[in-house]
RNA sequence: GCCCUCGUAGCCCAGCCAGGAUAAGGCACCGGCCUUCUAAGCCGGGGAUCUCGGGUUCAAAUCCCGACGGGGGCACCA
């Protein structure tokens, strides 16, 4: 709908160029401010080749253009050409296209596979912060991309060959585990302390790199080993996934590649390029491609390092479609050498997401030193205190009521916050703000959704709307951003920027509780109908945003 | 040292990729609004040399060069 509104004035603008003989491709932009709901700055550009003033151009041009459609009105504004959109003729057929659409209101019709990898932390620990960023990228991306028509696959990859694995399963043999524990923050207790021990006696470091050897030559009795001392630390962390509404389709486990061989493959047809080069070792030369740092690929004892098998795992994602990665600001170096080693190999290039990292006002964090805050801790201490906040707001409602609304605010109230920054800017985290629930965040846009929510369950029986004699400005706000919902939809999936939806669901939250406030809809008379359609709209515009961003819609808070 | 990245009010953050009209919000601060659909809300106010210096352009927060500051990388770790 409102991409017709686009479409028309763009229509229009070229036709009146066209018809000037002018081959100008116009750039079109949302003003700020009263100057209409579509703008371009094409004046000034022929400016200069028309010999003549700005002004007197967009002038020219918006005298010459005959609004139509949903274009209602063209004007020339300081040297701008200003686009009105007929809110009038929009507001019905919008309305009407909502409501039959529902859930699948913005749904678009991409089409295509991608394989997305998130999340995929060492199995070492809990997941902390900084994972969580990740996961919360990652996650909001696919179900933004599903949303856009795409069929995403979203795998974990599990480093069970790293030494990471090798030290707790070291550390294990040695320590023991606390079984009433959760698991990762068992495995986390065994994995410090075997950190410990190593760097006081470097001499045990060779017993770790044995296990690493034998792992890799796959015996069955330490296959067993390595693989339960993993999938008890992951129980862990996909519980505390779940709980944040983050699931992964698939765990690729990255043994996989080396048991069947593939990672051997790989290193054949590497060996054949011009690239390769064997002395100790045998590594990639990728000077030619600006990348100074060799990548090595074989250790000198011949047993292959990570990179070398995520050579492999890529490959086969490849197999299936397009190849995204959720990666951290560490892996930028990793990630220019594997898309140029895949690029020789002539396989898919994989798209990256790199984010930076989330440090702690004191430095970084540190599974190793056990220096971290785990996301447990963060989503434990979010929902804690939301509980405090319904009690304080709905002391009337029971407990369960209570607990629910303070789970999922808590919750949401984490994934907001994380995705609301865009991914390259690093972030310090702040207990005070990780735990202020600001009114650009979570429980603002789960608010605005309960209100409309309630409105609709006063008002009973729907009747049939019918245009009002006017529309507010807030109404006509609240139409425009319901419109635009679907743009909005593609743009996060084609630009791989989920948090776009973000910012959309608190613009269109704060469009509405403005119009609350000022727009009474059940005591209005004859608009009441057409109110209690926009707040329908309204209602499922905020449900379906709020589940791209995987947070929890809630009818009462 | 070299490479990448970020730098917008006291604090957080959008806009930068595709340069244009008074730089969008939030927190904190000050002042208002609950006989009206849940005040986790709404309105008003003060607060910005868009890190700095050059350049390109009719026009620069946005593009280019340089400096400074924060973060990351430069492992036979992942």
């Amino acid at each position: 709908m409102y991409r017709r509104f686009l479409e028309e004035a763009r229509n229009l603008l070229q036709e009146v160029l066209a018809r000037r003989g002018l081959e100008i491709t116009a750039t079109f932009e949302e003003p700020t401010g009263d100057f209409g709901d579509l703008s371009t700055p094409i004046a000034f550009e022929l400016a200069r080749p028309l010999k003549k003033a700005p002004k007197t151009i967009a002038e020219e041009l918006a005298s010459e253009m005959k609004p139509r459609g949903y274009v209602r009105e063209v004007r020339a504004e300081k040297g701008y050409v200003n686009f009105y959109l007929d809110y009038m003729a929009f507001a019905i057929p919008l309305l009407r296209e909502i409501k039959a659409r529902g859930g699948d209101y913005g749904r678009g019709g991409a089409g295509g596979t991608i394989v997305l990898e998130h999340t995929s932390a060492n199995p070492d620990g809990p997941l902390h912060i900084g994972h969580g960023r990740n996961a919360i990228i990652g996650d909001t991306l696919a179900r933004v991309m599903r949303f856009a028509g795409h069929e995403v696959e979203a795998q974990y990859y599990v480093n069970d060959m790293g030494r990471q694995l090798a030290i707790v399963v070291w550390g294990l043999r040695r320590l023991g585990l606390e079984r009433d524990k959760k698991e990762d923050h068992a495995t986390a207790q065994v994995y410090i302390e075997a950190n410990r021990l190593l760097e006081e006696d470097k001499s045990l470091e060779e017993e770790v790199a044995r296990l690493m050897r034998e792992y890799e030559a796959g015996g069955e009795g330490i296959k067993k080993e390595f693989e339960e001392a993993a999938r008890y630390c992951l129980q862990g962390m996909v519980a505390t996934l779940e709980r944040l509404g983050i699931r992964h389709d698939l765990q690729v486990w990255e043994s996989t590649f080396v048991r069947n061989s593939s990672v051997e493959k790989v290193l054949e047809r590497l060996k054949a390029t011009k690239y390769a080069k064997e002395g100790e070792v045998l590594y990639l030369d990728l000077k030619d491609f600006g990348i100074e740092k060799e990548l090595i690929l074989t250790r000198k004892d011949g047993t292959y390092l990570y990179t070398t098998r995520d050579i492999a795992y890529h490959i086969w994602k490849s197999s299936q479609g397009r190849v995204v990665d959720v990666w951290g600001a560490d892996h930028k170096l990793v990630a220019e050498q594997l898309r140029t080693t895949l690029r020789i190999l002539g396989e898919t290039v994989p798209e990256f997401i790199i984010y930076e990292f989330i440090t702690l006002p004191e430095g970084s964090m540190s599974t190793r030193r056990g220096i971290f805050v785990s996301l447990d801790e963060l989503v434990g201490e979010s929902v804690e205190r939301a509980l405090s906040e319904v009690r304080k707001r709905r002391p009337e409602a029971d407990e369960a009521f209570q607990r629910h609304v303070a789970e999922k605010v808590g919750t949401g109230a984490v994934r907001y916050n994380i995705i609301r920054v865009a991914p390259e800017k690093g972030l310090t985290f702040r207990w005070e703000e990780a735990l202020d629930f600001e009114r650009q965040g979570a429980p603002f846009i789960q608010y605005a959704y309960a209100r409309a929510c309630r409105i609709l369950e006063k008002a009973g029986k729907e009747e049939s709307p019918q245009a009002p004699p006017s529309l507010s400005k807030d109404e006509e706000r609240l139409l425009r951003l319901l419109g635009k919902f679907p743009l909005v939809v593609v743009e996060a999936a084609e630009a791989r920027k989920p948090y776009l939806v973000a910012a959309y669901a608190q613009e269109l939250a704060m469009a509405f509780h403005r119009f609350y406030m000022y727009e009474p809809v059940l005591k209005a008379t004859r608009e009441r109908a057409f109110r209690l359609e926009l707040v329908l709209a309204t209602k499922i515009a905020l449900h379906n945003a709020l589940l791209l961003l995987g947070i929890e819609p809630l009818e009462a808070m």
